[in-house]
DNA sequence: AAGTGGTCTAGACCACGGC
DNA sequence: CCGTGGTCTAGACCACTTC
């Protein structure tokens, strides 16, 4: 007998038949989703198979099985932890982002920036600033560093519009993968409070992280200034 | 023939080989591993558990498997976004870590906290103040709320001297699993800063946790206030 | 007792990598 | 070409939960 009839092996196509009835809200949480060897009968795959379907699938935490119980739909995947850019923060809290971009040009003189980004001290790096807005009201101070010869056709009017993370996706082709951080606090200097429309001295979240690509590269370091009282970080940590 | 000799499953037993030749040394990052026909003949058992060893390591990130080549020693795994007690981190960086109990009372008029630890509004909490100290200097102020009921042999005492972590794993038996943290900054008020030894307005990290044990209830809420000149916040994030 | 997930066997063919 | 990991079979027994 044929192990697969198309291209893609069966304990996938299982998968992705219950992630389609978890998604068209045939299946919710708690339900409980066909035992392994209900499985391998519908679709006709050995027990090894089936079971490899919901191996995979618990391990994304989309189910969770219980010996002698069943296996069940898990609760609705939370994102914590997730990369997402300025732009993409502010779309999911139903605010429009906008940008006003305070600098942009080569810098040739900031060495521990290049290190961090695993390159000679003196690289020449694109640096781009922007007053970040979400409808309007002035939300962060973004500092962003990047490889110039990589990335040669950057203008200053593609920024002012799009988001960066879907400019290097969509003209470069680069995928993030993940990036370090480092958080603290920090105070306004004059500066920045003028910028952020906050008093002096205001408390502001300091965020530097170095964002590497899918391969392996980093590729860009940000210092990013955050105004407290409007942003806030969510992160799950694990024991 | 009998499946294994002992209680413990084949595919653990090859696996903690394996981690046990990794920790030795005798296997180091990028050194090869025993392909899965090697490990089944070496431990007479059939491939798909040798291959079940396998694949459960390189899901904990110790290898990485790469099909026609072979299966490799993973780089030594970062412990990014790790549920960390303040003893902890202080050991981490070779301070001496120090609690000062400010407050020790219960309270039952907290009704947000309450609602966060799945409590109703007038629960009774245990309420705990302790200035955190490494090596003698002030860190942090953090401010514990335990369900009153659930620790009612907490003792001021006991408090001062050991890590509140490793209070609930030994003599209440309870393990953490992962925290949901909300971080931002905020500034010193003249209480604190007296506290923390800073001007008043200085920057703080502030963090609030929810921490959840491995039974999945949440078993303890804290708010954190570090001196951000001393304290920082290191975290992984995904795309 | 019936059903579930957890472990395991002794093979098989396929797709891919390096020589 | 040969060895690697990736997929898969058609069963088996065990440990556990539910009734």
């Amino acid at each position: 007998m044929p192990q697969n009839r198309n291209g893609t092996p069966a304990y996938k196509r299982i998968q992705a038949l219950i992630l389609k009835r978890i998604k068209a809200g045939e299946l919710k949480q708690g339900d409980a989703v066909e035992s392994e060897r209900e499985l391998a009968k519908i679709h006709g795959v050995s027990l090894m198979t089936a079971r490899h379907a919901l191996t995979d699938l618990e391990r994304e935490g989309v189910v969770v099985r219980q010996r002698g119980a069943g296996t069940f739909v898990a609760p609705p995947k939370i994102h914590f932890n997730k990369l997402v850019g300025f732009t993409e923060v502010m779309a999911g809290r139903n605010l429009t982002p906008c940008s006003k971009v305070l600098l942009f040009s080569v810098v040739d003189n900031e060495r521990e920036i290049a290190a961090r980004l695993g390159l000679t001290d003196n690289a020449r790096l694109q640096k781009l600033e922007r007053l970040r807005l979400g409808s309007g009201e002035p939300f962060a101070l973004e500092t962003c560093y990047l490889p110039a010869h990589e990335f040669t056709g950057l203008t200053h009017t593609m920024l002012s519009r799009g988001s960066l993370f879907s400019i290097l996706a969509n003209d470069y082709g680069i995928q993030l993968a993940y990036a370090d951080e480092e958080v603290d606090a920090s105070a306004a200097d004059a500066m920045t409070a003028h910028l952020l429309q906050v008093p002096r001295g205001h408390p502001l979240v300091r965020i530097r992280q170095v964002i590497y690509s899918t391969k392996g590269s980093a590729t860009m370091y940000v210092l990013g200034l955050y105004r407290s009282d409007r942003y806030s970080l969510s992160i799950r940590r694990f024991r």
